[in-house]
DNA sequence: CAATAAAGGCAATTTAATTTCGTGGGAAGT
DNA sequence: ACTTCCCACGAAATTAAATTGCCTTTATTG
């Protein structure tokens, strides 16, 4: 199955409110509740839809500070990569980890409560791992529009 | 009610499946489908759950183009800033927009089908605005962590 | 220690998801 | 152009889940 103009407008939906019931959902496209609910199965049985998350108000939650890290590598080696990817991996902090081009090698995006957790988490996490060179960091004052959130 | 491990929990586990019934997210949270219910709706009432969102791969829908751009201004003015917001909440290609503190005001995502495609963007959206000094491209190689997908 | 409020569980009810089955419309082949 | 076949549809029945009402338990406070 392709994904035609009745896919798209399911997809479309889905990613503005990923709990939609069936039934208001096929309402919406204009489709009845089985023919909508198997085009939505086979949409996540492809990988399209890869899964449904809750999105949290991390204001709320006690995360007061919000930043992009970038990161410049000393070595460029395969290896040195990986074992920083792994580093990053294990991290709470870290919410994305991207290999960009440009002059540092990693963008980072990194959540903690405060300035202080974010100090220990630079220190302790980002200073502690020997294949670093370049650390700077970018916070996030306002987030005009994320619609990933 | 307050933030306790039962929330606690609920939360993590909607972070990662967003459609989970709630008779199974009851079941591995440890309480009834009655209580697990009252406890998701009042987080969503006070705003802890913002929403819910379908998680797409871009790539099966033709996405090819990932890149973080940075954005600095030419005039630092309220109306100025404002009227870059403006334009940017207009573009289909800019998922994020974030205002961050450094040497650029701006740190965009953004995401076209290919690298021609971005072009056009960079030029006709990016290049038309008269506020906008400096524009840099970092393309996204890979994704090691994207815990917000 | 009793009163009261807050949250829990159970069971009944309402609502939604899912399955089954018959039908129509379009594509492929003759 | 006709026939066949297949795919996706919708309607209805069935199964499962969400939601509600009501009573019980637990925790808090005077």
């Amino acid at each position: 199955m392709k994904i035609d103009k009745f896919s798209k407008e399911i997809l479309q939906e889905l990613k503005i409110d990923g709990r939609i019931s069936n039934i208001d959902l096929a309402d919406k496209v204009g489709l009845s509740p089985s023919a909508c609910l198997r085009r939505v199965q086979e949409l996540e049985r492809q990988g399209i839809i890869k899964g449904y998350r809750a999105i949290l108000d991390n204001r709320k939650l006690g995360i007061g500070f919000s930043a992009f890290v970038t990161v410049g590598l000393s070595v460029h080696t395969k290896d040195s990569q990986q074992a920083f990817e792994q580093a990053i991996e294990k991290s709470d902090e870290v919410l994305e980890c991207h290999n960009v081009t440009g002059p540092y090698e990693y963008l980072l995006r990194v959540e903690t409560a405060d300035l202080v957790a974010y100090k220990t988490f630079h220190t302790d996490v980002l200073g502690d791992l020997p294949q670093v060179a370049t650390i700077s960091t970018h916070v996030i004052m306002e987030s005009t529009k994320d619609e990933r959130k």
